[in-house]
RNA sequence: GAGCCGCUAGCUCAGUCGGUAGAGCAUCUGCCUUUUAAGCAGGUGGCCCCGGGUUCGAGUCCCGGGCGGCUCACCA
């Protein structure tokens, strides 16, 4: 009604300033309205005196089996439930309601007769959204549904806006991504990836723990951006008045921490990395380092298998998933196979290309591949293998002996000095841990550093840099060791069938919205 | 960075050949004390992403821009 909602537009412009009440919806103008004559019949919009007693899939765990003559039998225990309310059947005099809180849903159903004419008029100014608190006793509707008949009600928060639509949900991506609670408050499916990804890291954390793993935090502001390949977010420290740099991967420190004594250790959490955002790729991304003393990557391998295995049979009760459409089955024992076999097996490369960079080169051409001048001939046999093989690893594989020059931090093999004691699991054709007996020659160490300085200088932006303290670390002597690297989201996109890497992440990085509320943000942005 | 697609009411979406901007849900008013996307009747609600251009006339056609999605490139 029009002469309402100036009435009480005009009286919240009083209190609360004009920027509020101007560019809203006119659901708004009307929810603000029920709030200002919600505070004048004197009720708080919003107490936080009130303590539900239990949630919505308790009262169904406990009350869903009973017939309804045990429920009314039982009508004296009394059950108080707190949430936001999600449909509202109004028939004038009563109402049912769904309420939904962290657990789920149940119904609710209001009366007059029993809640009395104040309290069923505060409630006839709740609106869907709004989150409200109520005591009840437990019966069944006449089509079967468990429903808490209310004895007493309470508002506990206003909500402002309308939710969106009760039977499609919020299906606009952007929106989606931008306003997330509003996702996971509508879409349950949402929030279902999301209680996953939380049970996946507590079964990893637990599963290092009891092995005797201890976890440790490292520095995310590191001033030699180390342990990885990748380009670094820059920032500045004022009170140091130093550059620093967002971590690309804990790596370094972690073995710091071994050649320290920890011998096990372990780590999840953020790592940065400056580069293109795709399905695959957010700039903030979890991963799991760990870095176990006296084991070699041939023990990581049975460690990452038991792992990952036990941790599906946990999630699913299977050892199989869906991926995309993918059957893909983890029950052990996984496939092992060196870069070099692979390549042979899923080309018909000659077995020269290993021995002779020019017939790599060639070969390479031949594939259509576009390779830069002075690329290494480790790096141009990586190319062929991601090329020719790597989509071919639907199942679970461990791609073993990677090129030395690739991996500037990993122990060399005994037999060949090309290639490392390192090895990639490959499922779904993605990369989902990397793993590798680490170098714990200070010397080797500090040549391989100085080989990435020269690829720096010859123009890889993504060569390691040089980590004095890291060398001399190794100098004072590190045991041997494995470590491994697992990235998280992937892994949480592949267990949860997600196909982007955003449906994993609360709060995916977009960029800047174009301001709604401010009309001069559009000339800010020209 | 390139290509393709999208952006219309709070939400989900229509909008024909360029000719007065629509539906469902939500919301508001009235009725309704066991509903299940409750129901019945009647209303409100729009910077058609932004800026130019063509035209008597643009949600629609053209150009530029923004944001998003997908694919590719990049990212071992």
């Amino acid at each position: 009604m029009p002469a309402t909602k100036g009435v009480f537009g005009l009286a919240f412009k009083k209190s609360a300033g004009e920027s509020l009440v101007e560019d809203r919806s006119v659901e708004f103008q009307q929810r603000l309205a029920k709030l200002g004559q919600l505070r004048e019949s004197g009720v708080d919009p919003y107490p936080n005196d009130f303590k539900p007693s239990t949630t919505a899939a308790a009262v169904t765990e406990k009350y869903g089996p009973l017939t309804p003559e045990e429920l009314e039998a039982r009508k004296g225990e009394s059950v108080s439930i707190a949430g936001r309310i999600m449909a509202k059947r109004d028939f004038g005099k009563a109402s049912f309601v769904q309420i939904q809180d962290r657990s789920g849903r149940i119904q609710a159903y209001a009366k007059k007769d029993i809640l009395g004419e104040a309290a069923y008029n505060t409630f006839k100014l709740c609106d869907m959204g709004d989150i409200i608190g109520f005591e009840g006793h437990l019966f069944r509707t006449k089509t079967g549904e468990l429903t808490i008949e209310a004895t007493s009600l309470r508002l506990l928060a206003k909500g402002l806006h309308p939710l969106p639509e009760k039977w499609h949900g919020l299906s606009d991506v952007e929106a989606r991504y931008r306003q997330r609670y509003l996702d996971l408050m509508v879409n349950p499916e949402v929030k279902d990836v999301f209680v996953k990804r939380s049970r996946i890291i507590k079964f990893i954390r637990d599963f290092l723990t009891g092995r005797d793993f201890m976890e440790v935090e490292t520095p995310m502001l590191q001033s030699i951006p180390g342990g990885a390949a990748a380009k670094p977010f820059k920032t500045y420290h004022n009170a140091l008045q130093m550059e620093l740099y967002m971590r690309i991967a804990p790596e370094l420190y972690l073995k710091r921490l071994i050649v320290a004594g920890l011998e096990r250790v372990f780590e999840i959490n953020r790592n940065f990395r400056n580069e293109g955002i795709s399905t695959r790729h957010n700039p903030e991304f979890t991963m799991l380092e760990f870095y176990l003393a006296y084991a070699t990557f041939d023990d990581l391998m049975d460690l990452t298998e038991e792992m990952i295995s036990s941790l599906i049979r946990e999630l699913t009760g299977s050892m199989k998933i869906t991926y995309q459409g993918a059957e893909i089955d983890f029950t052990p024992r996984w496939t092992r196979i060196s870069v070099r076999d692979a390549i042979l097996k899923y080309s018909d490369a000659a077995e020269d290309i290993f021995e002779d960079k020019d017939k790599a080169v060639l070969f390479s051409k031949k594939l259509g591949l576009k390779i830069p001048e002075g690329l290494s001939h480790g790096k141009i046999l990586t190319e062929i293998f991601e090329e020719v093989a790597e989509p071919k690893f639907i199942q679970p594989t461990f791609v073993t002996h990677y090129p030395l020059d690739v991996s500037p931090l990993s122990r060399k093999n005994a037999k060949d000095p090309s290639i490392v004691d390192r090895f990639e699991l490959l499922v779904a054709g993605r990369e989902i841990a990397n793993a590798f007996s680490e170098l714990n020659d200070p010397i080797d160490q500090r040549e391989r550093f100085e080989n990435q300085l020269k690829e720096k200088a010859a123009g890889d932006a993504e060569a390691h840099e040089m980590d004095e303290d890291f060398v001399r670390a190794l100098e004072y002597g590190m045991p041997p060791t494995a470590g491994e690297g697992i990235g998280i989201d992937r892994l949480v996109m592949l267990l949860t069938d997600s196909p982007s890497i955003r449906d994993v992440i609360l709060f995916p990085q977009l960029k800047k919205a174009v301001s709604q509320s401010s009309p001069s943000a559009a000339g800010d942005n020209v």
